[in-house]
DNA sequence: CTAAAGCCTCCCCTAAGAGGAGAGTCAACA
DNA sequence: TGTTGACTCTCCTCTTAGGGGAGGCTTTAG
């Protein structure tokens, strides 16, 4: 089934302007040209269009999107890094939404805000990317963890101790959803084995120590916003947990 | 207090270059210019720059943000305006996302999308704007709710103490989604604002005893439950932010 | 066979800035 | 007091992602 200008745009919400601009830049090239001249359009450029369009969505230049897409063929790594990048879009909004509330509040009272918080939310989107990404350089010196990859983990080049942490962290998540007590026996578990192989590794940590140093996560930037982007709630989940260990083991 | 064009763009994280651009389309005007013809801004400019900002996260062309600016001079109408448009971007984006899922699980099926599956969410913003205001006209008569304003909830037919805890608990869950810290200021506030209000309604309730109950919250099945099926994470959350409270009242 | 609807190319236009040249200004330090 | 480096100004051109519309084929439906 091949589709004309008018038939993908109808389905897509692109106008034909924009697929003529697409065909002409090369962006998204017709399956097939009729004798006429028309374009027609099969299914693999209706996933394409739609790939262009969730990054587009994101504001990418249009070149950029070219190069993503080409770049990498693996239409499933594209999709999952189109997830993450909607994900963080939607935090901005969030971030926006409660700077506005902030500001309406304010407002209402007749209080002035400061000059700083008027603005929060708006860092560029991209410096917003690089301190993500500056960040995840820092914790995967620290942690020896890369935390972008989470998800579907390249485990085998993981050293040791950054596998056993990431795997650490992704249970956590886990039983955060699956709505596992943080006291329950088996996070105990999870965190003493964590624990035990921290200190087999040159970590020195009592279940006191990491508990400080789960409430210290809740309070520095970096680590906050890493363990919240793996999975919400995890950092108070996890620090939850911590405590409930601690407080077993001191009696 | 007046600022330059560096330190204007420092704070809002617009270019000097688009403050020169606003100013030249007469968007947004300096405060006053120097002997020296520099542009000087002061606190009306920025809360100014940052209604527009609003607008500009929204991708409003600029002179409809002049002329919406400039028929609307109530900033707190402006502000609540925005607040509605903004949660329909993210209703948008969650759309999107949801899209995105489902293709990802169907590309890992092996499976193909429909056609029109492909491209939900993208529907052309104001076309969605229209569709969404309809669709609240409706709701509004039928149902006598503006349904804009929080996801869930039949405000009207709840009492006043089912309200008050359905909007706590949803703004709960939006500052954890935002990535507010537990002990921000802003956290404290609210979780204040419910003592009181409880406090206000027979429930006599100091902040120790909250933080107790939340502590509670994460042993008890059903309340847990309750709380992490709005939000995960959320019953967690909630409770470092009551001890945190709890601890500054100790004090 | 004719009209309406659809398609093509080509050309010019726009919005929201970015980049950079050339020149004046400000603060701080020697 | 002079100088240097960071700021600022105006003016000009350039870019991106299309939109509008003219002029001219093609396809479909009656």
């Amino acid at each position: 089934m091949l589709y004309t200008v008018k038939e993908v745009s109808n389905l897509s919400n692109v106008t034909i302007k924009t697929l003529h601009h697409y065909h002409r830049i090369g962006l998204l090239m017709p399956r097939e040209i009729s004798e006429a001249g028309y374009r027609l359009y099969g299914m693999e450029e209706l996933e394409r269009l739609q790939h262009i369009l969730f990054y587009r969505e994101l504001d990418f230049p249009l070149d950029t999107i070219k190069e993503l897409l080409e770049e990498e063929p693996e239409k499933a790594a594209i999709l999952t890094q189109q997830e993450k990048l909607l994900l963080a879009r939607r935090q901005r909004i969030e971030t926006i939404l409660l700077t506005l509330r902030k500001t309406i509040a304010s407002n209402k009272k007749g209080e002035q805000m400061n000059s700083q918080d008027l603005f929060k939310g708006f860092e560029s989107e991209d410096a917003w990317k690089e301190a993500m990404s500056e960040q995840n350089q820092y914790l995967k010196q620290a942690y020896n963890v890369d935390i972008v990859e989470a998800a579907p983990m390249d485990v085998q080049d993981m050293n040791e101790q950054a596998a056993e942490a990431a795997r650490f962290m992704n249970e956590v998540a886990q039983s955060l959803r699956a709505g596992l007590k943080h006291s329950d026996e088996q996070m105990k578990q999870l965190l003493s084995n964590h624990l035990m192989f921290m200190n087999e590794h040159g970590h020195q940590t009592s279940a006191a120590d990491f508990a400080a140093q789960t409430r210290f996560f809740l309070q520095d930037d970096f680590h906050l916003r890493m363990l919240e982007g793996q999975q919400t709630g995890m950092a108070y989940y996890l620090a939850a947990a911590a405590e409930s260990l601690a407080a077993d083991d001191n009696q």
